[in-house]
DNA sequence: CGGTGTCTTGACGGTACTCAAAATCTGTGG
DNA sequence: CCACAGATTTTGAGTACCGTCAAGACACCG
């Protein structure tokens, strides 16, 4: 249990460059390498599609490479003694998964979605980190990002209430997206229930209960098939704080 | 609550090299430098004694200074809008506190103990990153460890109970014992039930019968005044894994 | 020796977990 | 297009764990 992995996010639209190899889309450390840098990481990365329930790779599996998620939703978990799950984060499109200094991964990363995935292997990535200083730089902010939302969520799963951490999860939800640069008040929410609860410290029933709530309140309304409306973001944020109710 | 912070963990034994203006003790981030940078980094740095319940910042405060710990215990905390806090986690000697890529602290740094801390501005903190890339390696590398025990303690306060949080807590304590070099069967627990109910998102009230709990079943054996014994610290791990009772 | 802060223990109630069953949704194949 | 199987979600009932309130014990300090 005292292993661990750094796992970044990305904020493509504070990205100016575009990595080479990556169909054209911005995809987080790329940013910090100059031409030279692209040319060379574009010759080391292979890009697949993938499929939900995929493994991207497994706690415990020796950390051979990094993955850039391009396209799609994935879960990291780690598992737990009991046959549990803790859900640790979803990730999302243009963000950094697996990049660990120590020698194994701290867990599974799963496909949630479709999606395309590029694989750098881990050598060639310390070795572009070695190469260019500048990128050591912006994955320090990235994973600066990363002990935040790891913060906020020890927050939410310590000291809220169920119907108050689903709130919180739907705000941190639309914050990824905004940070995306999609749409915020409708979004994509391709996570079951039991995934949620997972995340959230809560038992599948609980999530289900909770969310009925916010939709009888008016602060949530699906849409079906994993897609959800938040016709009132501020009211759901001041809910997530425990400022109402 | 969109704010963020990065506050590292150093692993004293594991660095070799000695900061000059911090007393001949091995600090942190103060490995990565050469001779010429420890000369830098000396005449930037202010040392001052601190006592219990001194703040070293404030949550929202202009993030002006990274804080190397040289001695004692502080806690990490957030306050929430209903008047509770969260307590983040714990940072002993060797710890760095206080860095961040944004422009203020994401958490209060209180002082448990007496200690001493040394001071670095956070543009020299910047200047010396920019200067000597290697600092920014292990930067990342000291993040790593940060985010891994963060997501650690995530698994505890989702899915565990009352006493197997306890435990874990107690396991955690004895590591960072450990990896300092200290004794990791008889250690220091400065903190109260109040703050550690705060770190593991549970009442005071229930700690204290977890406590009560352990004691019981020769787990834990308490030495007076803020230091415990770990009789049996594989059996206390188990339990912490909920492999047992 | 009193005052203050911390810790312990007890009683009670509420939130969320567990177990269970029904309802709804999704994808597949006839 | 419809039927069906499987997965997911919802809802209900009962219970357990833990939070809250309260009182007393203990330790520390002036």
């Amino acid at each position: 249990m005292l292993n661990h992995s750094l796992i970044v996010r990305t904020a493509p639209q504070e990205v100016p460059a575009a990595c080479a190899n990556c169909g054209g889309r911005t995809a987080g450390i790329c940013a910090a390498l100059d031409t030279a840098g692209l040319e060379e990481i574009s010759h080391e990365t292979r890009r697949t599609a993938v499929r939900p329930h995929d493994m991207l790779y497994h706690e415990g599996d020796s950390a051979q490479s990094v993955v850039m998620l391009m396209r799609g939703v994935a879960k990291l978990t780690r598992q737990l003694p009991n046959g549990r799950q803790q859900v640790v984060g979803f990730r999302f499109a243009g963000d950094i998964l697996g990049f660990t200094t120590r020698r194994s991964f701290a867990s599974d990363a799963e496909m949630l979605t479709e999606g395309q995935v590029c694989r750098i292997s881990r050598l060639d990535f310390e070795g572009m980190l070695a190469r260019f200083p500048a990128t050591q730089r912006r994955l320090i902010d990235l994973c600066s990002q990363e002990l935040a939302e790891a913060q906020e969520q020890l927050v939410t799963v310590g000291r809220r209430q169920a119907e108050q951490r689903v709130a919180a999860f739907l705000i941190a939800l639309a914050e990824a997206a905004r940070r995306r640069g999609q749409s915020y008040d409708v979004l994509d929410m391709p996570m079951t229930r039991a995934e949620i609860g997972d995340l959230l410290g809560l038992a599948l029933e609980t999530v289900s209960r909770a969310f009925t709530q916010l939709k009888k309140r008016g602060f949530v309304k699906e849409l079906g098939r994993g897609r959800v409306e938040l016709p009132d973001i501020p009211a759901l944020a001041a809910m997530a704080e425990g400022d109402i109710e």
